[in-house]
DNA sequence: CTGAAAGCGCTAACAG
DNA sequence: CTGTTAGCGCTTTCAG
């Protein structure tokens, strides 16, 4: 319990020294002789300084801080991308400031704003809904920013991103269902992630497209209305009777939890996956692995994405030029979908 | 691109008045005329004024941040917890730093250390492994700070904690075997989370004991090794087997990813949940309720833990005096257990 | 090698 | 109501 907090000004008085050498000592700066040095550190340490580092910041204009921006942290998905996006700045001695947005534009700007008066080093945005319209509001970006997965159309030329790359996924799981023999597909997607949705919808149709295989608007399936990703399952639950209701014997999920919630639908109206219907998801989160059946996926690197998305930072903090990213997911076969 | 960031200063210039004076105005101070504040503002705004938080917290000595260590974000437990700190934290105006420490005193040492050079105002550990010993060298915690089940035995009288009943939870699920018939039930636990492992099964003994019900060495099973929760899948179907081996009927899971592994282990032995054996979790995560059988748990409620844990450093910041919380877990009865 | 002085951007006495 | 002056704790010229 000391009572107020040491300053390098209280070593220095009583190392009988200015602050200016207790300053530089505690920094190894060469210009102060190995002796002295010694002494001050060693004081610091009984008097258990621990410099201010508000104090630093101000001074060295840096922070070391980055903002992180994610929908919901309790979403396994972004729970991982959090993850590596943690490893890699806590190796480079950043810390990480996170705040959630719950796929809000508003709550996202606000989020933003608070880590530019925050002054972070660097901003990291999720599943970001910002567009051209709001570049200015959120004070013209001054901060270096990198968007992960960004649901953002018409990126303004200027952004940073990493994503991955939706329409190749889309395009594994349908043309894994066609190699199974499957001609009826449906797609079962969700209408609050219009980029991404929009990218799957349009892989799985091109698939279609280029095997000849009749395309049915009652094959797929949009719930409209905004989810976390936790209500996914729901909407998963909720949809996919009338698909198979359309006649389908196979669907790709927008995401492994709408999969889960589709699968869920089928034990409960005694279709079983996959003889009679087989289903494939997205993401690769852990759960699809334990469940039963173990569900087919395309999955994303999660923790990669996060740690690459992190070292572009990095690199854009230490003014590298970088290249946007696109990622490629990749087809897990495992037990829910088989030969028709 | 504004090349360099503009201060009080700069609008003061502008304005013709003194900085004080728009230091003021900014902050609704009654000091100022309602003409000239509102005219400074205005310029403020045009100016694309943002106030620069780190000389706002140099000045006022707050930071309005929390430090949160937790052992992983992709821990869905934690994960969750984590959302509940979160919507208190911002409610309130707070910002969450995040650290993780893996289940290791240094990096946990490490991080409480590193946050308490950012002078956060009040700091939260999860699953914290800090005993007495090390009290000293984590700065004497003058900043408040808040455990969340704690896994430290003999903790320090000072500590701040809110932690969940690992006993009674114990004891509702064995007694929930029992009530169901069993006779032989096994424990599978965890070796490297010492204090809730050990209430748990102080809770699973002494429930043998008051039904009168043999105990038998080789019905306990505990893993010693460190592990990430990740791998509790892992710890769940190497263990299995032995329990089963030594006649079990029903076993007693450590948590809900242990019990996932002792599913997937009896899937693969052939043993059918629950007719041949039955299952109990503990946590509660999303995960139980979606697999096959749905897990039958001891629902731990990690939302409110985090919202609680948060309101009392929020109520320690405002220097009220708290009361440690023990909070309640309950039975949630699933498809993993029937009667013998 | 060391110290004096300035200043990072803001808030808060203390005068007027 | 407004301005002057310190000062939060540190780093960084600039002189010795």
């Amino acid at each position: 319990m000391s009572k107020r907090k040491i300053s390098i000004e209280d070593i220095a008085r009583k190392a009988g020294v200015s602050h200016t050498t207790v300053s530089r000592a505690l920094r190894d700066s060469p210009l102060i002789s190995p002796k002295v040095r010694e002494e001050i550190k060693q004081l610091a340490r009984e008097m258990g300084y621990v410099p201010n580092g508000i104090a630093q910041s101000l001074q060295t204009q840096k922070t070391n801080t980055i903002g992180v921006v994610v929908t919901s942290i309790a979403d396994p998905f972004f729970a991982e991308v959090v993850e590596g996006i943690e490893q890699i700045a806590r190796s480079s001695g950043l810390s990480v400031l996170l705040s959630t947005s719950h796929r809000n534009v508003e709550q996202e700007i606000a989020a933003i704003d608070n880590f530019y008066r925050r002054r972070v080093d660097g901003i990291l945005v999720a599943d970001s809904r910002i567009n051209t319209n709001h570049t200015q509001q959120i004070g013209q970006i001054a901060t270096p920013t990198v968007f992960i997965n960004s649901q953002t159309a018409n990126q303004p030329e200027s952004f940073h991103s990493v994503r991955i790359d939706d329409y190749l996924g889309a395009r594994l799981a349908v043309q894994h269902l066609v190699s199974l023999g499957h001609t009826s597909i449906g797609y079962l997607g969700v209408g609050d992630r219009s980029l991404s949705n929009q990218l799957r919808q349009e892989g799985y149709q091109t698939v279609l497209s280029e095997a000849n295989l009749p395309q049915i608007d009652d094959w797929i399936a949009i719930r409209e209305e905004d989810n976390t990703r936790t209500s996914d399952v729901v909407t998963g639950q909720q949809m996919l009777p009338q698909l198979v209701k359309a006649g389908v014997t196979s669907v790709f999920c927008y995401n492994d939890m709408v999969a889960v919630g589709a699968l869920l639908a089928c034990k409960k109206l005694g279709i079983s996956v996959p003889q009679d219907l087989s289903l494939v998801g997205f993401d690769g989160i852990a759960l699809g692995g334990y469940i039963t059946p173990p569900l087919t996926t395309i999955r994303q690197p999660m923790l990669e994405i996060g740690r690459v998305a992190m070292q572009m930072l990095l690199d854009l903090l230490q003014d590298k030029t970088v290249e946007n990213r696109v990622l490629s997911p990749y087809l897990i076969e495992r037990g829910s979908t088989a030969r028709k």
